[in-house]
RNA sequence: GGGAGCAUAGCUCAGUUGGUUUAGAGCAUCUGCCUUACAAGCAGAGGGUCCGCGGUUCGAACCCGUGUGCUCCCACCA
């Protein structure tokens, strides 16, 4: 078969991707094994996967494949999330656009129909994209948090947290969004720092007869929101600010409308700040909301739910807010009450989903009381049940979130949801309950009365936090045999923006339903940046296209570029040159595939070069450093260094196999290798393939197959145990490898050509490796002569190689100031190094304390020392 | 205002208990090579007061102090 010069990745993903699952292989039932557990954070339905979530796919791919080769029972659970208010807005941005149809002018009914279909006709966008990227979800077990057993469990939640008490509705300060018009939740407010404007008002005061001790007629008071002031219900000063006693008992005048509002003192007031008094709007701040209730002030709402001014404000009624204070700030101009502006640096927060400058609301919502669902939340993972990796830096802020958590308002004037099961009768009493039906019995005697149920649905968060468990079942069907196998699961990959929204309160949930932490480990990602280290935006146009990233690069290529340079927990600068790099190996790995394929094809059972002893010694070589690779790999994956890992095994297979490994048994042209040599090297590449294929799935599974003809899939090899690998053998071939190089070195300094022949004089201790030495340098440096522990008449070219000392003769020219100067530097690092060994070894402490291996190192340590010294010490006497 | 983190080559970062690291990798740059798996490759080269300053040590990128610069999270100063 004639193999293509190049890796081509798009024909042969999809084949094995559907081969795959023509197979069965991503398909998890519960049985004996220990099961592997994932459970996807879910994407909004209706979006398109995002670096961040290839990231983040890319690496719970890795781990359940990785688990899956190991042995376990692993089990990947897809789905999406119906993200009400980001979904909803999208529903309603394209009812107007495409079909001119305006939300308001639908029922419920007719509104939840576009969006199911909405939902049907994007929703899989998503979920294709899962695919081409490898991941090994299992797609039986699909599920979205508005499926019917989905929302069964939310409701059912929300039933059990209102019977315990710990779910109440209130009339409370809340965040308000008046674009989608609906409350929001603490977390789904953002701050930003913008530059706005200090209005100075003057408030004219009453004058009620009474003499005082300043005949000043007005006070001046500043605020950045002149909109308000038509809900000021007092003023406010420090009851220790002398400049303002007088004002005690007085009224104040508040200006364009003229309501007359007394003046209070409270502590809370900062007499440095402005003009150390404070016009109180108890509507819309919640310090003045809090200092309201401490002086049981009126509420006056002066703004409708889209931001527009209400009656309540008396003029500019129906103006938006931004607009109405311009044209207030001129109408006190034009009245010559307002006194100056000032620029000001202020934080204001804006909604996550439209942008919307949120608004302090009074308004009455359904709140999840936190403090009781906090306690073993934190138990969980201060304990160390659940640990949070890259590293510990995300429990401080875990910990200080819970300890100071706040209710959770959970309604949203919303209809993509979950709908509240709360029913009204006309009285104003409320009946929760699963239906209307169940409610009506809660009503005493007459049960005629007419029930409405509430409008509101719930936080999208408040069914996303029971994800690991409603993906099995495990609320709307608590003890079946899929809870009971896979929760908790294993490992949670998420995004650490989402440790709150998500992370803390999932973790909540499974606390107080399972009695058991959701995850045993949470591993956090970093945030993809683009290479300037912005976040990646649709307005900057700076978020690369997946599918198209997958069409260009390979699907391996992009999960390469985005795992190597993707080091645990910090963000990473995304940059399309690590995907290229992924390119390139994949075409190495094609063409170490292609060699070892022409070997077979040879055919020609000729032994590689003069005898069997230095094909032997790579094999051994290769297999000692394989194994030893495997070690560290297996240690890093432990740690969730994931990057590191990849990096280890990238070398392993470029530069051990490939230059080193390959180079050593590779026959001269025209004559093949041994069907033993040729077998064994087979398998250890077919090894090599399989640590990379948690990585790289498609190339590793195709090159698997066109090596050999397979009864099996490398996608569920399952790994051997790793063998321990012998420190000799691996450091004999270090020292060829040092060899090798040196020769080439010199060589190459001394503008001699690779292959030509030159004579090695080589001085080493290793008297028992000759032969293969011999055998091997001979082939890698086209040495016609080696002759060991003989210093020749005339040295040529001197170089050391960790213990040996190599001449090199040849017809070149010599230079040799280069080389002693660099052995006197050696010499002099060497010679202090000893001396530190030497007072380490002659101290009683350490000797006594340190463990006996450690001794034993350190005394290695001298040995090597002395021996390098000497062997410089006779290089340089001999220059 | 409170807390956390970061600072190493042009760029992105390794450097895990201070000692073969007299500072490494990948990318980028430059110079040779179309050598019989691979030019998507091979062989080389240049490039660093390890942010500044002090301290501990025989020895510091690493430990301690301090200064500077950047980032993130949390918080109700109009």
């Amino acid at each position: 078969m004639e193999l293509s010069k190049n890796y081509i990745p798009a024909s042969v993903e999809e084949k094995w991707y559907q081969h795959w699952m023509d197979q069965n292989y991503f398909k998890s039932e519960p049985d004996d094994r220990t099961p592997f557990t994932i459970v996807i954070p879910p994407p909004n339905v209706t979006g398109v996967l995002h670096m961040g979530h290839t990231l983040n796919e890319t690496v719970q791919d890795i781990l359940i494949r990785k688990a899956r080769m190991t042995g376990y029972n692993a089990c990947w659970v897809p789905g999406s999330d119906h993200a009400s208010i980001a979904t909803e807005a999208k529903v309603v941005d394209m009812l107007k656009r495409e079909k001119g149809i305006d939300k308001n002018n639908l029922s419920r009914e007719d509104f939840l129909k576009y969006a199911f279909e909405w939902k049907e006709k994007y929703g899989g966008i998503i979920y294709n994209q899962i695919k081409r990227l490898g991941c090994s979800v299992d797609w039986e077990r699909v599920t979205f948090t508005m499926d019917d057993h989905y929302y069964k469990a939310v409701i059912k939640v929300f039933l059990d947290l209102y019977n315990k008490g710990l779910i109440y509705r209130g009339a409370r300060m809340i965040n308000w969004d008046p674009v989608a018009k609906t409350a929001l939740s603490d977390e789904e407010v953002e701050y930003k720092d913008v530059t706005g404007k200090l209005y100075y008002i003057k408030y004219e005061i009453l004058d009620d007869g009474q003499p005082t001790t300043d005949d000043r007629k007005f006070i001046t008071i500043a605020t950045q929101r002149p909109e308000t002031i038509m809900g000021d219900v007092a003023v406010c000063a420090n009851p220790n600010d002398e400049r303002y006693a007088f004002l005690k008992d007085k009224k104040v005048i508040v200006p364009l409308i003229n309501r007359e509002v007394p003046v209070i003192f409270d502590e809370y007031v900062d007499k440095d700040f402005g003009t150390g008094i404070l016009k109180i709007t108890p509507a819309h701040d919640i310090n003045d909301f809090n200092i309201g209730l401490k002086f049981n002030l009126p509420v006056i709402d002066t703004l409708n739910e889209d931001g527009t001014l209400s009656e309540a404000a008396q003029i500019f009624i129906g103006e938006d807010r931004f607009v109405a204070r311009k044209k207030i700030v001129e109408g006190l101009r034009e009245k010559g009450l307002l006194v100056k502006e000032e620029e000001y640096t202020t934080r204001l927060g804006y909604s996550q989903r439209t942008n919307a400058v949120a608004e302090p609301k009074i308004s009455t919502q359904w709140f999840v009381k936190m403090k009781d669902l906090a306690q073993p939340a934190l138990e969980a993972v201060t304990s160390g049940k659940i640990e949070i990796h890259p590293n510990e830096k995300f429990n401080a802020t875990y910990k200080y979130w819970l300890e100071n958590v706040k209710d959770w308002c959970i309604s949203r004037q919303l209809w993509w949801g979950q709908q509240i099961p709360a029913w009204y009768d006309e009285e104003g009493n409320v009946y929760v309950a699963e239906s209307e039906e169940q409610a009506r019995k809660q009503i005493d005697g007459h049960d005629d009365r007419e029930l409405k149920q509430d409008e509101d649905v719930l936080d999208t968060w408040f069914s996303s936090w029971l994800w690991p468990m409603e993906v099995f079942h495990g609320i709307s069907d608590p003890g079946n045999k899929d809870i009971e196998y896979y929760y908790p699961t294993s490992v949670l990959v998420t995004g650490q923006d989402i440790i709150f929204f998500w992370v803390a309160r999932m973790i909540m949930a499974g606390m107080e339903y399972k009695h058991e932490r959701p995850f045993n480990d949470v591993y956090f990602t970093g945030m993809v940046r683009d290479k300037l280290g912005r976040k990646m935006s649709k307005s900057l146009g700076n978020s690369p296209d997946l599918l198209t990233l997958i069409h260009e690069y390979g699907a391996d290529a992009v999960r390469f570029g985005i795992m190597i340079s993707s080091p645990a927990g910090n963000d990473l600068l995304f940059d399309e040159s690590s995907l290229e790099q992924g390119k390139f190996f994949n075409n190495k790995l094609w063409n170490a595939m292609k060699l070892l394929k022409m070997w077979e094809e040879g055919k020609v059972q000729e032994a590689t070069g003069k005898g069997h002893q230095s094909g032997e010694f790579a094999l051994q070589w290769f297999e000692n450093r394989l194994q030893e690779v495997r070690s560290e790999v297996e240690n890093l994956m432990s740690q969730f260094r994931l990057s590191e890992a990849l990096k280890t095994i990238y070398s392993l297979i470029w530069d051990d196999f490939c230059s080193w490994f390959l180079e050593w048994i590779k026959p001269e042209y025209g004559k093949s290798i041994s069907h033993e040599v040729y077998e064994r090297s087979v398998s250890y590449f077919d090894e090599l393939l399989q640590l990379l294929h948690p990585f790289m799935p498609f190339i590793t599974e195709e090159i698997y197959h066109l090596l050999k003809d397979r009864k099996d899939d490398l996608m569920v090899k399952q790994f051997g145990p790793v063998k321990e690998s012998n420190p000799e053998i691996l450091s004999l071939g270090n020292k060829l490898k040092n060899l090798i190089t040196a020769v080439r070195d010199a060589k190459n300094k001394n503008n001699l050509k690779p292959k030509e022949a030159v004579s090695l004089f080589i001085e080493t201790s290793d008297e028992k490796s000759f032969d293969l030495i011999k055998e091997i340098l001979a082939k890698q440096t086209h040495a016609d002569e080696i002759i060991f522990n003989k210093v020749p008449d005339t040295a040529a070219i001197t170089t050391v190689a960790g213990n040996e000392k190599i001449y090199i003769k040849s017809d070149a020219t010599i230079d040799t100031s280069v080389q002693k100067e660099k052995l006197e530097k050696d010499l002099n690092y060497l010679k202090g190094f000893l001396i530190t060994v030497e007072k380490k070894l002659s101290n009683d402490k350490f000797v006594q304390n340190a463990r006996a291996e450690v001794i034993e190192l350190e005394r290695k340590k001298k040995a090597d020392a002395e021996q390098k010294i000497k062997v410089i010490e006779q290089t340089l006497a001999s220059l």
